[in-house]
DNA sequence: CGAGTCAATGGAAACGTTTACATTTTGTCT
DNA sequence: AGACAAAATGTAAACGTTTCCATTGACTCG
């Protein structure tokens, strides 16, 4: 007759009545609840597969404000330009953190500005999202603060400097810019540019904590000339790696922050003489695996952003399931890859047998 | 007091009870209603934005079905291995798509196998979604029949070729593909290869389609020796173009169906004599514009996929406020982007001023 | 055997909203 | 002025779930 829905979906109120008992039992028996007999339990399941009932999370959600929903901000500029394709990886790991779970992720693009806090203040009011995500953390974050005073469930991609203890995954900023700057030091290079994003962010300044750590311990004086903070657009990178290269002495190694910093990079290197270019030494963190794709050889720190987001996701779970922070606070650490081009088969003639 | 909330949210009962309405009122006057006077409706404006009431999804769930959520299923293979970097436009797309209106997206990476359909039905079952959103389809897509006969609503990113009309937005693969291989053909190659999705999606086969059209058009036979069909992960066209390499009369072109085919394909063919590697010709389709950054040329087909996430969330809302299907079926070309490779300043000097 | 204890289950309210139906108010026409 | 229609507002039920509290029945113990 109903070409819609062959018939109504069944309700713990069909199950009830179909035992003769009543719903307050049968919710708790759903729920594993020992209140109930164990016999009782397993009629009640054994009613509920044949009816095909499933728990109707809209009544769950309006008794008990579980939405079982996550919300993940991740700040990126809507736009056509290429954007970061680590965050493909991102979102993928974020929904298969959730995949063990009743939950589901919504991925939300923000741009950086003021807005944001606006934005997740309404969020965070209309009460559709059990728990948050947040990335690109500043050290006082104002997010979090805000997140923290309605006592709001979440866990940041990135620590803050707030005195509140908060759970929080991240990647090990300065170790990987220390370690990125210092391998291209150890290639010879003394002219190291450093292209990053905002200096409002902590990553950046962890990033060039590292960086400046790193010249000091190869002996090369830092120069500011040679750093660049700026919001990462590939084309805004590939104009300002451009002025760069203008300078007298121009930078010879590149560390950057991410896959679309470095490639906007080598687009502007590209523009040098071959000599020059092949001269160059890059350096990029990786979340992706890019760099195994494409030319020229570039070296990279490279956590997997699937991971990040598993586990943002995990321990997102973790903190509304009621676990403690300090459980909750992970750092893990980027792989140095090294990639150097491989001979090619008409230059191996020239070394060849 | 309470350090978790300052004060209960307002709900539609605090602002009646302040203007002494009874709930109903309020109810339709928030919804600018014409049955309640313009004087009533202004006058419960007031006392909500006052009271700093929002309405509450959870209510709304529960009375009336609408969850105000959208579900995108998008085929991918969770992995850590690099994934098609146009997926996070897309995903932008998509949320930008529903930017003006209260809906939210939530992203499902799922892999292509049978167990899609089963978790379909039981995503349409428990009913947290108001309309979904598929991409990769088939001829005859058991998915889609499956919530045509469920009666939910959706748009598919690509057309199907079953009977009963249905909401799409489609990018004209065969004429993408049709381009794309005689941009090739008209640049002297007559050897093709064509790197391509397994043929049990549509538009797999609207794409051999378009090649094997303009392979006739163009005067050269077809081989089947020349395509693949596969899916697409980056390391598997790797090893499955360095096969082809190894044919007696190897291709010289090449025609992929993404970034991740075309860098795959880049990285085996790399491994030619630099000469040969030179010679050779490149065409992908392209959502991210990724090939104006990377070496050597790749032209590309290029259909923003932004633009096309946008469309696809904004048709479903049209869908779930009950537009014709009739005007939501949309098919937009892509845009034929030559590159060739730039003269380097050092090769310049050969052909001076 | 009566009182008390405990285990198992049931009754009913509550979450915030929408809407069919009922009621009141206002305005118009004779 | 009275009748009646139209406009505006109100009443109450319903969506599916959870949970506080009450009830029932069985068992134990003095």
């Amino acid at each position: 007759m109903n070409d819609r829905v062959s018939r109504k979906p069944a309700t713990i109120k069909t199950v009830a009545s179909d035992l003769g008992l009543s719903i307050a039992t049968v919710s708790r028996a759903l729920k594993g609840d020992d209140l109930v007999t164990e016999e009782t339990r397993a009629r009640v399941n054994e009613s509920a597969t044949r009816l095909g009932y499933r728990r109707d999370f809209r009544g769950v959600n309006l008794r008990t404000g579980r939405t079982y929903t996550l919300c993940a901000l991740l700040t990126t500029v809507p736009t056509v330009e290429f954007a970061d394709p680590a965050t493909t990886h991102l979102i993928q790991g974020l929904v298969a953190g959730t995949a063990a779970s009743d939950f589901k992720v919504v991925v939300l693009p923000t741009d950086s500005g003021e807005n944001q806090l606006a934005m997740l203040d309404e969020l965070v009011a209309n009460g559709r999202f059990d728990g948050f995500i947040l990335d690109a953390t500043e050290p006082l974050d104002a997010r979090i603060r805000l997140l923290l005073e309605r006592g709001a469930r979440f866990v940041s991609f990135g620590r803050t400097e707030l005195l509140s203890e908060h759970p929080y995954f991240d990647i090990d900023n300065e170790d990987a810019a220390y370690r990125a700057t210092m391998q291209l030091a150890k290639a010879g290079h003394t002219r190291i540019a450093l292209i990053d994003a905002p200096n409002r962010y902590l990553f950046s300044r962890q990033r060039l904590r590292g960086y400046r750590r790193a010249l000091i311990d190869a002996g090369i004086a830092f120069d500011q000339a040679y750093v660049s903070e700026m919001d990462i657009g590939i084309r805004s990178v590939h104009e300002r790696v451009s002025e760069f290269l203008k300078l007298d002495a121009s930078p010879t190694g590149f560390v950057t922050s991410n896959e679309v910093a470095m490639l906007g990079t080598l687009r502007a290197c590209r523009d040098l003489p071959e000599a020059v270019f092949r001269s160059l030494g890059f350096v990029s963190r990786d979340g992706s695996q890019l760099f195994d794709y494409i030319q020229p050889a570039v070296s990279s720190l490279y956590y997997p952003l699937f991971d990040a987001g598993k586990h943002l996701t995990e321990m997102l779970v973790e903190v509304i399931r009621g676990a403690p922070v300090a459980s909750l606070q992970k750092v893990e650490r980027a792989e140095l890859i090294i990639r150097s081009d491989a001979p090619k088969p008409d230059q191996d003639r020239s070394t060849g047998t």
